[in-house]
DNA sequence: CGACACATTGAAGAGCCTCAAAAAGGGTGG
DNA sequence: CCACCCTTTTTGAGGCTCTTCAATGTGTCG
């Protein structure tokens, strides 16, 4: 989808397939745009860093976390590689983003409304487009915390990131690269780390999927999306 | 919020308070604006009740619900009266909205990205306060149901309703009506229902809270607020 | 090699669920 | 106004899922 945008925003034929480094080139000569990098484990946005700005990742993984006063923690959405990312203070939702591993993005600055007047419709559009989906998986992942149990709800959510990182809309990627901990994985299904080791070794005992060593190896794409229930059409929107 | 909207939109006076009956009748006068009524427990919108729209609730409560594959039921969000509905298929989220009690309301027909060229931008801003602050809940919500308790998640969502009806930005209810169903409440918070009727019985007997006979009395405002970890600021964003 | 972060495993228990049955409301027709 | 039905709520008993605590194993890096 964003490939879509960058092939707009940038008038290019559709159809033509860029080079990554093409990408991030063209992109970056917007008006206003500035290359960051923020190491991993350091907080791209929060309470004490206050940040309107729009982000286009461009390596790295980010996370919108939501902290509670009891301490604990859940990751609400992600931002992958060539994805957009809105950041809003006062967005009040009260998360923080924070870059799960090295992220380098290029960066939009000011509060969102003000990006409509300043940038191509193409451009106005690919950020609608992706709040609409980010409002979409925030749904989605919603309702598998509330009615999917660990096994299924953990399938589902590798099944979403096999399509974001794969981003092909009929395809699921055999492996992919994925820089969460066993940790982080637990804030995002609202599970404690070690169960998400259990699961993670049923997982791997039933031949579904594995995750080891920052990559996750599907093994079998039919049983998994059976035991999730995944409907990949929440995802893009 | 929408109160404002209301008075800014129609060219009001600010400090003005509308009786319920012009606030109506006056948003009524948009062009394009028409009365709708669904009776309890009808679809207004689904899987095969396409529709784009913009609903302004002037009675009655509707949910916005996912339906899983394995048949559960997760409300994600609710729209109380005064509030902006915002219906979009294909918005893909795969919502389903239904009438929980009987309904009325005012439909702006259409897609929601036609309607910023036909309407007031009084009325443009406040569809898109109404969309950032369902983001916020629905994050709020997210993180409630994957980290807190039951009771604690309960208190927490009795307290949103509490806000959200009495439309109040710094006091709360001693009470407030409300049509959920246990069976309801259940599907919102995560639980089941007979749970949701054991935590409710524990709510009583702490003296936090009770919901009965379709409404709920709020008896101890702080002690609610305190096991809830209750946070207002997300609210009306 | 030692230090540190991350992952795995076991054991015990809390929390929530399911099944099942009874009680309490709420509405309808006689 | 009462008898009936249906929905909703309450309560009990038992069990599964997931959590917590604690210890051990594994990988990485200075």
């Amino acid at each position: 989808m964003e490939m879509s945008l960058s092939k707009q925003a940038l008038g290019l034929a559709s159809g033509l397939t860029l080079a990554d480094a093409s990408w991030e080139r063209a992109i970056s000569v917007l008006p206003g745009a500035v290359r960051r990098t923020y190491p991993a484990n350091t907080t791209i946005a929060g309470e004490y860093h206050a940040k309107s700005s729009i982000l286009i990742m461009t390596a790295g993984w980010a996370a919108f976390a939501k902290t509670l006063p009891n301490g604990s923690r859940l990751i609400v959405d992600f931002a992958l590689p060539r994805e957009i990312a809105v950041i809003e203070f006062a967005g009040k939702a009260g998360e923080t983003i924070t870059a799960l591993s090295d992220v380098t993005a290029i960066e939009l600055a000011g509060p969102v409304h003000t990006s409509f007047s300043r940038y191509p419709p193409s451009i106005c559009e690919a950020i609608l487009r992706a709040e609409a989906g980010r409002y979409s998986r925030v749904a989605e992942h919603l309702a598998g915390i509330g009615r999917r149990g660990a096994v299924e709800r953990t399938a589902h959510f590798l099944l979403e990131l096999a399509c974001r990182s794969h981003r092909s809309a009929t395809t699921y990627p055999d492996r992919f690269e994925c820089p969460l901990t066993q940790a982080d994985l637990a804030d995002a299904l609202g599970l404690s780390a070690v169960h998400v080791s259990r699961v993670l070794k049923t997982l791997r005992e039933t031949a579904l999927a594995s995750f080891r060593y920052g990559v996750v190896e599907l093994h079998d794409h039919a049983g998994l999306i059976k035991t999730a229930g995944f409907d990949r059409s929440y995802i893009s929107s």
